[in-house]
DNA sequence: TGCTCATTTCAACGTTCATCGAAATAATTG
DNA sequence: CAATTATTTCGATGAACGTTGAAATGAGCA
């Protein structure tokens, strides 16, 4: 992934409504949503949320399809992992045992907690 | 991690230069570098980082402490994670074998949350 | 055809954002 | 102390953002 698209990608998600709405399609799976029921679901205006998926879409983290009247809307993975790769990638020189969770990294060392400097 | 932490921390990493402050962080590991050391890595103006520092930090994604006369920001791997977490929490219905590669799908379950304060 | 449902387009509004230059603060050195 | 280095604060500017209301498109049904 570019830095643009990951930018563009960051941007769409950076937002209450937005975020919301790709969790729904992220947790609903494949298939995807009707507009209508991402919309009933989360109690948004019908113009709100187009515009809404259009910047979703614009950042290739949904894709479209129509089904009769309804619009259905689904999460792209590949752009979501594409994202998720993008932001760790080469952490921590390499070494990636001291700052990402066993589940995260490739083999699995054990994972030694240390100590945050002060905020 | 709760939802406006979320929004906060794609909000703060949706812009290009702070991406690029914030991936120097994530491969430099977690002690850090200096703020002049990323400013001339970056051909940032020194103002202009310490503003988008500023937003990183209020979104919990770095810390800072100060070394002599030099401010040393590093990576917040915690947050880092907890996001990436809650991109994929609950992911096509549990079954994230469907959307994710094989590397992450031991993620946290979305059970163990916890609430925590306000910054 | 005319009608309804689902979704999109358009124009406008106030708000937030990133960058700049100049000045200020903090820590070290002579 | 004054000078130097490293970083931060302040004020201003133009651009992008999210929401709203009204109107328009597209698909199916009588």
């Amino acid at each position: 992934m570019e830095k643009s698209n990951a930018v563009a990608a960051l941007a769409a998600l950076a937002q209450d409504k937005r975020l919301d709405v790709y969790r729904l399609l992220v947790q609903a799976g494949p298939d995807g949503l009707p507009a209508g029921h991402v919309a009933a679901a989360l109690k948004l205006a019908p113009n709100t949320l187009t515009f809404h998926f259009d910047r979703l879409r614009g950042a290739g983290l949904v894709s479209v399809r129509r089904d009769g009247r309804s619009m259905i809307y689904a999460a792209r993975y590949d752009t979501m992992n594409a994202l998720l790769g993008y932001l760790t990638e080469n952490c921590c020189q390499g070494r990636a045992g001291r700052c990402l969770p066993a589940a995260r990294t490739k083999r699995t060392p054990a994972t030694a907690r240390r100590k945050e400097p002060v905020t």
